[in-house]
RNA sequence: GUGAGUGUAGCUCAGUUUGGAUAGAGCACUGGAUUGUGGCUCCAGUGGCCGAGGGUUCAAGUCCCUCCACUCACCCCA
């Protein structure tokens, strides 16, 4: 049996109401702030990614799904949204559109790592990205958004986590090499992952793991206090703007992105009941990236939240809503599904939602399948109900049924109303 | 890439410790009790390369080896 392959998933049919909710949901609300939908190829040019991601990062350097296509041009399935986004606002010039942008997208990303709990080869982003604004209050207003979206989907027990990278003109070196020099100085009590962390990339220390590391890391130099005066009074307007909104957020100074193009602020939303993998989404300010690419110096900032994960966490969390009301027309011997066939397309151009029997079985048996497939009002319609030229109209929940005349357009509205009902 | 756990019916799992005859249960499915009235109840039935391959043995679901898959965790991220 050929299966899926390993960390790819099928959606089914019992979960894909979930995820139109979700994604329904946010859609709304990212048109509702003003963001625009930007479709993107799930594939670009390799260099992209290594060249806006990073090339030390964990991503590029042993999670991608790299190939060469017939003419050895070395393509990428897109491990996250921002490179393909930048790119596209770059090579179109949307720039020149207007004052500034708001871009959202949705799909599927690919990363080549193990899977488990909240975390698969194949997994889906939706995420919003603004150009052209490097003022706190958008930072501010990419929280807000977040905090909104959450709390209408229902997602209880999340927590925003809020912190400030810095800019790597100024502060960020400099707090990197304070940092490292402490840890050097504790070098004995980290563990050897992040002994070899301390010399590569000193900031990735913060988020391991280890008992040992982390309380070293009590002692640790906290960034915020390294900022230089631009990135600090950046900082603290964010924060000013979010206490304004009562949007409740936590400082949390071991907060660190694993992209390479983050500058400033930096922020993740976890969720409770997700397992080891927390975080349902994350984002921050990149501010060079666009210029990096080619563009004209554009600051900007984005965030990307994982499907799987809100889903995961909403499961048993938010009440669904739930599907329309389905209505089963049982057709009893070849005349009646002569007649039921064409009577269900009237009721379905009506806008019912409404199946049918196919094959010729007993009326108990149709019954019982209008029952499985959870309809809530059965039509009868039989040798009987034919000669008579009226049919019977059951509710499936009351079990209750009454006659009425065999008439399409009849039938509709009558049927409309006791839906409504 | 590393570590641990698990693979038996469509699903959830017994049976593996200590090898032994046609491999079980619940749920689901099909039929009947009930001629054209679903859910509840009762009765009957269908359904298994016991993850794959090799080995030990008179005998393997059970013991040994190899591989594969799934799950969780690490690394890291959404």
């Amino acid at each position: 049996m050929i299966k899926a392959i390993r960390g790819v998933k099928d959606i089914l049919p019992s979960e894909a109401r979930a995820w139109q909710y979700v994604e329904a949901i946010s859609r709304k609300l990212l048109e509702d702030y003003g963001f625009s939908e930007l479709r993107t190829p799930i594939f670009e040019d390799t260099a992209l990614f290594i060249r806006s991601i990073g090339e030390e990062t964990d991503i590029v350097s042993k999670e991608m799904y790299t190939f060469p296509d017939r003419k050895g041009h070395s393509l990428t399935l897109r491990p996250e949204g921002t490179a393909s986004v930048v790119r596209a606002f770059v090579e179109h010039k949307l720039y020149a559109q207007g004052p500034y942008q708001k871009l959202y997208y949705q799909g599927p990303m690919f990363r080549y790592e193990r899977p488990q709990a909240g975390r698969s080869r194949q997994f889906h982003q939706i995420g919003a990205e603004v150009f052209g604004l490097a003022e706190p209050d958008i930072d501010a207003e990419m929280l807000i958004l977040l905090n909104d979206l959450f709390s209408k989907l229902g997602l209880v027990d999340v927590n925003i986590l809020l912190n400030s990278v810095g800019c790597p003109e100024r502060c960020r070196p400099r707090y990197k090499r304070l940092l490292q020099e402490f840890l050097r100085q504790n070098f004995a009590s980290l563990c050897l992952d992040c002994q070899q962390r301390c010399e590569k990339n000193p900031l990735r220390v913060m988020d391991c793991k280890n008992e040992s590391c982390q309380s070293v890391l009590a002692q640790a130099p906290v960034i915020l206090e390294y900022l230089c005066p631009d990135c600090l009074r950046h900082h603290q307007e964010v924060e000013r703007l979010l206490k304004v909104a009562d949007i409740p957020y936590r400082i949390n100074h071991r907060l660190v992105r694993g992209l390479d193009y983050y500058t400033r602020t930096a922020f993740e939303v976890t969720a409770s009941g997700l397992g080891a993998q927390n975080a349902i989404a994350g984002g921050g300010r990149y501010d060079r990236l666009v210029e990096d690419f080619g563009g004209p110096p554009t600051p900007a900032i984005g965030f990307a939240l994982g499907m799987e994960r809100v889903i995961l966490a909403l499961a048993g969390q938010a009440s669904m809503p739930k599907p329309r009301p389905l209505i089963y027309l049982a057709a009893l011997g070849q005349a009646a599904r002569q007649e039921a066939f064409l009577l269900i397309r009237t009721l379905r151009q009506k806008g019912l939602r409404a199946i049918m029997n196919y094959q010729d079985r007993s009326l108990k048996t149709l019954l019982k399948q209008a029952d499985q497939m959870g309809a809530s009002l059965t039509i009868i319609l039989g040798e009987n109900e034919l000669a008579s030229r009226r049919l019977l109209l059951r509710d499936m929940v009351r079990s209750t049924q009454e006659e009425i005349a065999l008439d399409g357009d009849n039938i509709a509205s009558l049927l409309e109303a006791k839906i409504l009902a």
